[in-house]
DNA sequence: GCCAACGTTGGC
DNA sequence: GCCAACGTTGGC
């Protein structure tokens, strides 16, 4: 069992939109960095703690929990001339690219990437480190649990 | 919109 | 294999 920080555009995937979604389950697509790739592809496991993050918006921070509900397999966006994802070199015989399905499991309130930079024990994170842009990044248990006692003290 | 930091590409 | 140029990320 591993603990992850993942990071979505809530105007792309929100948190709430996961939520929403059949199952609370929703396809963790577009990943186009190898070291975030190589994450899901080597390292999780069905089951593992997902801190989920909201990026590139008005607050960032940590917007709920939840957990890696599949194993991987091919990223079916790499493959759409037409979308933003599509990658020439990318073919369903040698895929580049892959996803793991992500369910929701619990909202809390939501955790502020402010609020998150003042907290002394959460000073190693990967996320707080200068100039990391990771969209995957993994969580030592102890940031884990300091991160979800805070989403459930004051519930939303 | 700015810009620092980082990753990728491609010429050599 | 080096490295300059370019593109992207993402907080502010």
């Amino acid at each position: 069992m591993r603990y992850w920080l993942m990071k979505s555009e809530p105007d792309e995937v929100s948190f709430e939109d996961v939520l929403a979604a059949p199952d609370r389950t929703v396809a963790w697509f577009g990943v186009r960095n190898y070291q975030a790739r190589n994450f899901m592809r080597d390292a999780m496991s069905v089951g593992d703690g997902i801190l989920f993050y909201h990026s590139s918006c008005a607050v960032p921070g940590v917007a709920g929990i939840a957990e890696v509900a599949s194993t991987p397999y091919p990223d079916a966006t790499q493959f759409d001339r037409a979308g933003k994802y599509f990658d020439p070199k990318a073919t369903p015989e040698q895929p580049r690219w892959i996803s793991v399905d992500v369910r929701a499991v619990e909202a809390g309130r939501f955790l502020a990437l402010s609020e998150m930079r003042a907290i002394p024990a959460l000073e190693d994170m990967v996320l707080l480190q200068k100039g990391s842009r990771l969209s995957i990044s993994p969580v030592t248990p102890g940031q884990w649990s300091t991160i979800v006692s805070l989403l459930r003290e004051g519930e939303r």
